[in-house]
DNA sequence: TAAATAGTGTCTTTTAGACACTATCGC
DNA sequence: GCGATAGTGTCTAAAAGACACTATTTA
């Protein structure tokens, strides 16, 4: 083993190390359609344009650990799926320094999506156009609650898009698509969730048939109420399978 | 914004950053079954064991290109199709100290595959069982070219097993089938690509109908030749749709 | 012509879409 | 009963598995 292998393995500090930062893609369902949660930047660069929440990884901190840290500090949640998105890693992807950025995906529930909005107002819910494009998804358009059109700082917008991307794939083999619902549901309501992610309608029997086919919910036996017309039945996510 | 904000967001010295590394899954077929490339180990931790390629990330480098040259580094290898995969990030990952590892999954072609073994004899082609256990996968077994199990170092078998279930999920309904085959193949050996992958055996005209009919390859009009029996057709991948 | 694999025809099974129909609630 | 939505029956279309059959090459 050369001294430059031995240095390569043992000896960190001969490499000026990058920042490792966590940025979150917080999607919700907010007025029909999938949203996300930006803070406003303050300072330069990017003064003034929308962000995705984030912040550094602590050197004595787990990356998923910095991610439901940064959850809770910037929206103020403590619970939601979160999983690991992807790695953002080009060098100029920050003007001002060498910027890692692990990205990750957070599906919030109602109920958590409105408390945040309404604990840290600064917090803008923006809407995001989901184009059917076929099944490999396109560039996503992302709008102010006045469905003005927004441009994102950083790269944001490349991890926007490719948060919707996994979304939509993994709408129907994993429980993705639950996340955004209350613990009892109705099927029309998980209907609603898959037409906001895919952007397309579905068919009624099929989708029913599909869902409980797959063994993944099972029916509470109570009905929604306060309808005006027959009340649904409520079903609930089976975990295992 | 407090002065703790402002901090947070402008003054990354204030924060001890961790070693950010990239490590190689580098997979080809190899007698007939998925198999990864290893290095041995030399010093503690885990002396003597086997481990993913790998290296730091360089200040100046991106991590896609940081994975590129450690490709070549270690292994002599130009060209692969090279994705990433996940980003391991626990604290105690590595018991020296904080470190951060992009993960990468390349897929070397069969003359690539041995050239890197050939120009670089340090390299360990370690056979990968892939035992079907429903779509999910499970737990994969490495072993060494005698069949022996091999313990791989640090968190390596976690990336290894991920790698095998990426590979999995994306076979069908992206290119990552074709990345192991020159570029003339008979539909014989992509079906044998996708067996080894899976794990299972496939249905031969179900299959051929499903390729024929994606319009991802088309036939050359070329027949192999040194076969002792009727030869089959040579096909090409076809990039766009 | 024998051996071996390439490649296909066709039947069955499964899954998805279309669409109309019935059921059940509040008012 | 009316309006509205829940929930289903059934036909059709498309895709996948099973399996036997034909085709084409070398030796």
């Amino acid at each position: 083993m050369t001294e430059a292998d031995f240095l390569d393995d043992y000896d960190p500090a001969a490499f000026e190390r990058p920042s490792v930062t966590v940025d979150l893609v917080l999607l919700g369902l907010h007025e029909g359609r999938p949203t996300a949660l930006l803070v406003k930047r303050g300072q330069h660069p990017f003064a003034g344009q929308w962000a995705l929440p984030g912040g550094f990884v602590g050197i004595d901190e787990g990356i998923d650990e910095a991610a439901r840290r940064i959850l809770h500090d910037k929206a103020g949640i403590r619970s939601a799926h979160l999983e690991q998105l992807y790695t953002f890693g080009s060098v100029k992807r920050d003007p001002r320094m060498r910027i890692i950025s692990v990205a990750y995906l957070g599906l919030l529930a109602n109920d958590a999506f409105e408390s945040a909005l309404k604990e840290t107002p600064t917090l803008l819910p923006a809407g995001i156009d989901v184009p059917w494009q076929g099944e490999k998804g396109g560039p996503v358009e992302v709008q102010s609650p006045g469905h003005e059109p927004l441009t994102l700082a950083f790269d944001h917008a490349d991890i926007l898009a490719m948060a919707i991307l996994r979304l939509r794939g993994k709408l129907d083999y994993s429980d993705v698509g639950f996340a955004w619902l209350p613990k009892h549901f109705t099927l029309r309501q998980l209907q609603d969730v898959h037409e906001a992610i895919l952007g397309i309608s579905l068919n009624k029997p099929a989708f029913r048939r599909r869902m409980l086919d797959k063994g993944w919910i099972e029916g509470t036996g109570e009905r929604e109420t306060g309808a005006s017309f027959r009340p649904a039945e409520l079903y609930r996510y089976k975990p295992q399978n």
